[in-house]
DNA sequence: AAGACGATGTCAGTGGCTGTCATCACTATA
DNA sequence: TATAGTGATGACAGCCACTGACATCGTCTT
């Protein structure tokens, strides 16, 4: 048996959930967490580089994956149906919708948390724009595409959490995508 | 004379510009601030929310003169015409370019503030599918059209700064939404 | 067996932010 | 003209997020 513990990281990630739970986010110190997890502050901030951060642990693989659908996309597909088709393949990564409600939850609730959400979605963006133009995208179109398709990621991923059958989110990104047809204004 | 000198809020947010500017962001305590305004850490927060905001106060106005734009656009015009005209209204507000350049210097220098930005954005996109609904536009489409109108008002922002000649943010604008036509997926 | 390594603990310190109470020029009202 | 507010500020104590520095001690290498 080692010195301590396993996982770490994992019982961090868990006590955090739990606390921030029952209790709120800003009701929660880091101290607390640590105890839960029985370990010290000290210790969650060198697993994690902040108290908000906890809970965006697994952006980078979402990032990742959005990232490598766009380039792995054909040669011959327009930006625009690039980030679309990454657009749903996130869908797959995304599959437990309660748990992704409960998340959401604790993240609309909190400012702080919103801020946070706000900028990983931000880096995405500017992740999927350079994505493009590394496949010869011009930089404004590349730019506006990946701006563009974040707006539908939010909308739809909004549309999936408040939905209450058990539509997939690849289904209300196709509907967000076909509305924003609708909405582009003519020239 | 009045027991205090006039005017405490804009001493306190030329300190601020100052210091960000001289130090950085990070490298400047609200102590700092307060003190070359000729006043205490404790009247810093009872002006500004937190250390942050004293970058972001004139953020109420745009966001009042963006929704009455959108309001008072004509019954007839389509959401997306109306978002933006809305947009283009807002150059108006944005006229000097080069303080716009130093503020968002600031800005991108420091996650934090970038973060700020970012909620200060995404209000304003709620505040404009608002407006949108109480104009009859349907939900998905009012969300929609709001954030896009978002993402569209980030790129020309951005290549405003950046561009060299003196063309005004509406002509980025209109730029940014001719190429968003071209982006868009066909059917 | 000795030493390097790595995850954790301990502790002191900084700085953002808040609650509370005191101060005191100005203002309204009796 | 005295008196009782009022409102912006100061003073102070305290919480908590976060950091740097050093100690600890199983485990792994040689």
């Amino acid at each position: 048996m080692g010195r301590w513990q396993p996982n770490a990281r994992g019982r961090l990630t868990q006590a955090a959930y739990e606390l921030y739970g029952e209790r709120g986010y800003e009701q929660t110190t880091v101290a607390e967490i640590a105890k839960r997890a029985g370990l010290t502050e000290r210790t969650f901030f060198r697993h994690f580089a902040d108290k908000r951060e906890v809970l965006f642990a697994g952006s980078e693989v979402l990032q990742e994956a959005f990232v490598n659908a766009v380039i792995d996309a054909p040669e011959s597909v327009a930006p625009a149906d690039a980030v679309t088709a990454a657009l749903e393949t996130v869908g797959a990564v995304l599959q437990d919708r309660e748990l992704s409600r409960q998340r959401q939850r604790l993240i609309e609730a909190n400012a702080e948390l919103r801020e946070r959400e706000l900028i990983k979605l931000a880096s995405l963006a500017t992740a999927i724009a350079d994505a493009l133009r590394s496949r010869g995208v011009p930089d404004l179109t590349a730019s506006l595409a990946a701006e563009v398709g974040m707006a539908v990621f939010k909308v739809a991923f909004q549309r999936w959490l408040d939905g209450t059958g058990d539509e997939d989110l690849a289904g209300y990104v196709r509907e967000s995508v076909a509305e924003l047809k609708a909405v582009t204004p003519d020239a």
